[in-house]
DNA sequence: CCTGGGTTTCCGTCATTCGGAAGGAGCCCG
DNA sequence: CGGGCTCCTTCCGAATGACGGAAACCCAGG
């Protein structure tokens, strides 16, 4: 078993808190805030009152909750939020510079990618794709790339379980998607031909760390029929090796490089 | 006298463990959190552990503990993090597009700048400026103008505590620095003559919310000697109510309406 | 084999959290 | 102007979960 919280009640309560922030509700009233996390009005209350005096939180005039802006100054010393896209946004600028197309850079957490930089072309196709956000692993080109690397026991999490289409290209047969992973595995980079919109398709590429470990992905989305991937990889792998590159030399507060593995 | 923690005992310890990372400790060992929270071991690592199970924290294969991308997901929330910044940043591009020079974005945090963007010139003079970092409000381009707009308990706070000389220009005396602040005030930009470096100059403008308060500052720094501070103000003021008009129409209601939540 | 660093587990004591309920503060509508 | 609404804040006694010293553990290296 390795689903059991194993988290106190004061601490639990206090996540549940700023779990219940999300892109579509970054500010909450406390009201609202109980609501969402499932908690005793006056529980959240007290609570809520000491993260603000901390500054885990906020409240605007009006006495509505938001996230602080001491909790951003900590998350922004995570190694793969903010330390990651320093290091590797001279090299996203540049891809971005050169084919004036959406550069996407991404981690993976759980079952899931999490966006940890975008930058959007000017005249790109609209990508809905928001910096700390997240979505499903099989289907994005950084997704495919940071599955086709994962351990096996996500591989077959996701496979295992029901894969959501969003359109009629996406890949959801389980022995196409494994199919589909080897051959990320063999070329070194991943297609994702209009699997998450009709009009959109991505290019992406494995960064490692030291060890050569899959720690992150890049990709390129692109309208669909513009450019052939084939165009386009070379591109993005060269861009992912040299961010893996940047990451290997720039360790410096730490005697070794680790590969950073998230457990559940 | 300012304001007691209030915070509880479990809460509290928690806090302090994050607070214990810091730019130059991004991943610390079980002791040395324990050391640097000041906490006994035993509890840090009840909390900690409690803590990674959730993703504020993560634990690398050698036991290192670092904040979690969960932590930095939550933090992205934070209107004042990367909601300004997002709003904020094609601008900031316009002006280092333009000027080739560092530009900054900051808001205020307590008696400090805490800086939330900064694009830095190719060829620009170094500054020693990170993103999610902090730094003294008397001194820089942003701090001046967050600081002159700031509440007058600020201001004296700032004002009657000693105030850190960087370098021989950086002003100290109470009565020069109220001087520096109306000046601010009447002429709607800061400048920030080799107060933090000898060779450096900051011209930095204010940016205000709907109601007319000021929220964050834009700056430029350049090299000492290089542009005159003239000739740099009509961009960041300029540029710095563009952020401001960019904030109000992107959804900053007072207190009147419901929350019509723009999605992409 | 032993020494020393960090890490994990245990468990009896007792300080802290818990949250229902009651009291305010606005706001809208009739 | 008053009654009803929703949302916010404060209180306090019961009992539950937190606390952390100490001891076992797990390596490396000498």
């Amino acid at each position: 078993m390795v689903k059991r919280a194993a988290t106190g009640p004061v601490l639990g309560r206090a996540l549940l808190i700023l779990e219940a922030f999300g892109p579509r509700h970054t500010t909450l009233t406390l009201t609202d805030l109980a609501r969402r996390a499932g908690l005793p009005l006056s529980t959240v209350h007290r609570l809520a009152g000491e993260l603000v005096s901390w500054g885990a939180l906020e409240r605007d005039p009006g006495g509505r909750y938001s996230v602080g802006l001491r909790l951003w100054e900590v998350g922004s010393l995570a190694p793969r939020g903010l330390g990651l896209r320093e290091r590797a946004l001279p090299y996203l600028e540049d891809l971005s510079q050169v084919t004036h197309e959406n550069v996407q850079l991404a981690v993976r957490e759980g079952a899931e990618v999490v966006f940890v930089e975008r930058i959007a072309g000017r005249r790109a196709v609209p990508v809905h794709t928001r910096v700390g956000g997240r979505f499903a692993l099989s289907a994005t080109g950084v997704g495919l790339v940071l599955l086709a690397h994962a351990p096996v026991a996500v591989q077959e999490e996701v496979i295992g379980s029901a894969i959501e289409r969003f359109t009629p290209h996406t890949v959801t047969d389980p022995a196409a998607l494994r199919r589909l992973l080897a051959d990320v595995r063999t070329n070194g980079f991943s297609v994702s031909d209009r699997q998450v919109t009709e009009d959109a398709l991505s290019v992406g590429a494995p960064i490692r760390d030291a060890h050569g470990t899959v720690v992150a992905a890049v990709s390129l989305v692109v309208r669909y029929g513009t450019v052939s991937p084939h165009a386009l990889s070379p591109l993005v792998r060269s861009s992912a090796r040299a961010i893996s590159r940047a990451l290997d030399t720039a360790g410096s507060d730490s005697t070794k490089q680790a590969p950073p593995e998230p457990l559940r």
